[in-house]
DNA sequence: ATTCGATCCGTAAGCGTTTACGATGCTATC
DNA sequence: GATAGCATCGTAAACGCTTACGGATCGAAT
């Protein structure tokens, strides 16, 4: 005999008493729960998930799918490691299990979730990396699964989403420089398509027209979030003939690999070079002169992420009772050194 | 009606033979398995996992186990991602989905993993960050889990692991400084009680009393994967009475911070301070002098765990026979020019 | 003394699969 | 033409749990 109908007999009670017990419903005596509590405690049972999945038709686990590209931008980023942390403290709060689905390198998105949407083994789902067109978000409606994007997509409707505030935190370290004089700016995106990097890269644009300076696509260069990339970026903007005098990082710790260049060529970084971070890592505090970026709570945006997710989840919405939430988190600007002058040239 | 009963009702056939023809198995005829899986993919459908899991009594899926605290040796990591990726890239040749579970920062590895132990959630599991005393593994013992580690455990016997060979790399390393020359050599070593840090050490202090060298504790330090810890790994040695001459970095990225560190105090790395890193990573191939470290190819290590993992569960056992692995994964000396100096002062 | 409600518990159906077993029809063999 | 063997399929139990339903007991209220 195995699990609840081993302990129920043990006792001499029936299964149906027992699981009512160990679940905490109201009509079962004290004296009799405290009894099967102790049981299950002295034999170390637990309930077998795949029965009570069935049964219950949940799971009590949300899926969190990650990419493992190098080239994409959740790879190798630390930024995730809080978020998971936050949503999992939400999470846990309200009985829900989190795991991650790691899709591997080169494997269509799509796909790879098919296999998780369709067989019922998620109650909800959190998508992040989010495309410009992304295909997922259809997927997970039809399969009725709810969840809640780390970005928004351009081109679906009617869903929730949490995404940075790009547009405010790229205006204000633009506005910045060019308050300051710059008139070249060049400016890093993320590579691999997802949608913020279009985000930011309008935005760009946007604030460029707005104060009569052209756009070049030589200033505009796809990376990912390395050290070595930064390096790369400066190195081919030192070629130029007509060379920028301030850059924007869509990744903070390009920064340094930007500095490192700077510093090779006899530049001096913030002097130079007006350099601003997206957003503030630890990583990057050591830089000199200090890195303008903007400061962002990662395990708060997990939990925010979290709630909205509950709020999406029928069981939980008498808790959570907003329908739909498109939050736009934002980004707190921590002024640097690194783009308090003028351009020198 | 719902999942294979639909579907053997729309073909008026039995649910047995529906599943049959589903999972492939023999006894089926070859038009009537063509109707199967014609009106399956027309109607969408996808076995619940939950009922599967319930009548074989297996999930198809492993776990593998991350830390998400900042100050352990997984967090911020993107050796992992790679290393996902090949253990996937094994399993999913044999039907198996790997899932991650994140251990919230601040929980206990060994309660947090309970949870997903025995419950029977996982037919198989990795762990990471290996504790010098891991309670993990004795847990999964006695839940007859099969299990692999990426590092191995100081007290516990009989479990297969995969370590990286930490013993010959910062062999390797330290001979080549003190052969040019260095005597008094720092090391960084991995905070959080990993057992690598303490194997890592340990090889430290063997090379040095080898060479009739005296520890020093002063310049043993405990940090994580960031260029910061780098830098202020290096800015306390600058501040010692009496300097040391070169450094071996557990982390690579700390190369970074210590090369920064170095040129700000107008020191030379590589010719003031001989460097080298454990492990090579595309972050910190633009280092000038290039840094000396050890390459590793994270997707074959992840194919290789993935291996050992699969020759733990039963019913591989005919494909995969060896009983138990204990792998040292060899790391490839890639000598830059930061350690080809002998010591200036 | 009867009725009623509340409390507690047992019964059994159901969740969606898999799979052992047996039934059926057909072919080949003598 | 009976029989053995094979291919194919249906039947139903089983997996371990949840939960709607109803039965039993007991004290309180009428």
């Amino acid at each position: 005999m195995q699990g609840i109908a081993r302990l129920a007999h043990e006792l001499g009670i029936s299964t149906g008493t027992v699981s009512r017990a160990l679940n905490g419903k109201p009509d079962v005596n004290a004296a009799t729960r405290e009894r099967v509590l102790e049981a299950a405690r002295r034999i170390g049972y637990a309930p077998n998930q795949a029965a009570r999945a069935l049964a219950q038709g949940q799971t009590q686990s949300v899926g969190f799918m990650i990419d493992l590209d190098r080239d994409s931008a959740t790879s190798s980023d630390n930024f995730f490691m809080g978020v998971f942390d936050g949503v999992q403290s939400v999470l846990t709060e309200h009985g829900l299990d989190l795991l991650l689905m790691p899709c591997p390198s080169g494997m269509d998105h799509r796909s790879y979730l098919e296999r998780f949407a369709t067989r019922g083994m998620f109650d909800a789902m959190i998508l992040a990396s989010v495309k410009r067109d992304d295909k997922r978000i259809s997927l997970l409606q039809s399969a009725r699964i709810p969840f809640v994007l780390l970005g928004r997509c351009a081109t679906q409707k009617d869903y929730s989403w949490i995404d940075l505030d790009f547009e405010t935190a790229a205006t204000t370290a633009l506005e910045r420089m060019i308050a300051l004089g710059h008139r070249r700016i060049a400016v890093t995106i993320p590579k691999g398509g997802v949608n913020f990097g279009f985000i930011f890269l309008e935005t760009y644009k946007q604030v460029l027209a707005r104060h009569g300076i052209a756009f070049d696509p030589a200033l505009v260069f796809a990376t990912i979030r390395t050290e070595i990339s930064g390096y790369d970026v400066m190195d081919a903007l030192l070629g130029l003939p007509e060379r920028p005098t301030a850059i924007l990082l869509v990744y903070e710790l390009s920064a340094i690999g930007v500095y490192r260049r700077l510093i090779d060529a006899g530049l001096e970084p913030g002097r130079d070079m007006a350099v601003v971070g997206l957003r503030d890592d630890p990583s990057i505090r050591f830089l000199e002169p200090s890195l303008t970026c903007f400061g962002l709570s990662l395990s708060d945006l997990g939990r925010t992420l979290g709630t909205a997710l509950l709020a999406q989840i029928p069981r939980f919405q008498n808790q959570f009772p907003q329908a739909r939430t498109e939050i736009v988190q934002p980004l707190a600007l921590k002024p640097g050194k690194s783009d308090s002058f003028p351009p020198r040239q």
